[in-house]
DNA sequence: TAGAGATATTTTGTGTACAAAATATATTTC
DNA sequence: GAAATATATTTTGTACACAAAATATCTCTA
């Protein structure tokens, strides 16, 4: 059982799948009604909105034209608004909405809530190394 | 600078993103023309193939119709074949094919290049720690 | 044995993810 | 200042990923 998971790759890009979706039913069972990179989106822009998509893309490390339709539904959904900028009309600026500034408590607790889970069962010392290897991975790769 | 990993949440989801596009980038430059999708399928019929469609979805922790569409590209690259299951006509039989067995140990190789490049900077114990945490989410979530 | 329920696979619809091309606008260079 | 180049965003095409519905076939039960 489990055989694949003596590619600790494959076990990376599961156990990732299986995070990933257990925050999809989480964001829905709290009535959020965002997905995971919507979630993401929204996390980015607490620490500071009114910015570019470009900016966006880089602070989130989502890709520009994935940032798209993750806007657009945000958008859709009222959660964000795109204006111009004021200077450059190439470029889009991205707002909070207020609805999306108050679901900022909730967000931020979903997000605790799913760390707290998968690593239940870990240690200090077990989750400080695991995010170490995780940040090295994204380093380095 | 990388402020989003103040949650562990997102920096799981960005470290495995990034090194899907790594497995990506070096399945493309070692000439074999899959994707880590197909790899997945394939490293997980090198454990025995001639398996139902819902066998291999559960070895390989893949969803059934995403398999069907896997599949279907890893047939028309002439890797894999579907055939009728004997004794029940709902279910097909996947079977690698002579082509795909051939590419076996350059799978293994990219496979196990990919883990050390990722983890080339830990030890062997953060690597074990880090291979039961993930394990840890994968059984947990 | 006919009909109900179960199982296997595919299809459809939505949401990332990214490369490459398309579009629009700015900037640089000659 | 017009042409070349650069930048910002969107569009298009491909590949997962999964839920729900559709199909086909099998099995169980009355």
């Amino acid at each position: 059982m489990l055989q694949i998971f003596d590619s600790i790759c494959l076990l990376l890009a599961k156990a990732e799948q299986k995070h990933h979706n257990y925050t999809k039913k989480i964001l829905i069972n709290e009535g959020l009604n965002i997905t995971p990179g919507q979630m993401a989106v929204l996390y980015t822009l607490y620490n500071g909105d009114g910015i570019t998509i470009t900016e966006l893309s880089k602070r989130c490390y989502m890709d520009n034209s994935t940032l798209t339709g993750v806007i657009d539904r945000l958008e859709k959904a009222s959660l964000v608004m795109r204006s111009e900028h004021p200077e450059d009309r190439r470029q889009l600026v991205i707002d909070l909405t207020e609805s999306a500034k108050g679901m900022k408590p909730q967000i931020h607790d979903v997000m605790n809530r799913i760390s707290k889970d998968m690593l239940a069962e870990c240690t200090e010392e077990e989750i400080a190394v695991f995010r170490k290897v995780l940040l090295n991975i994204f380093d380095k790769l």
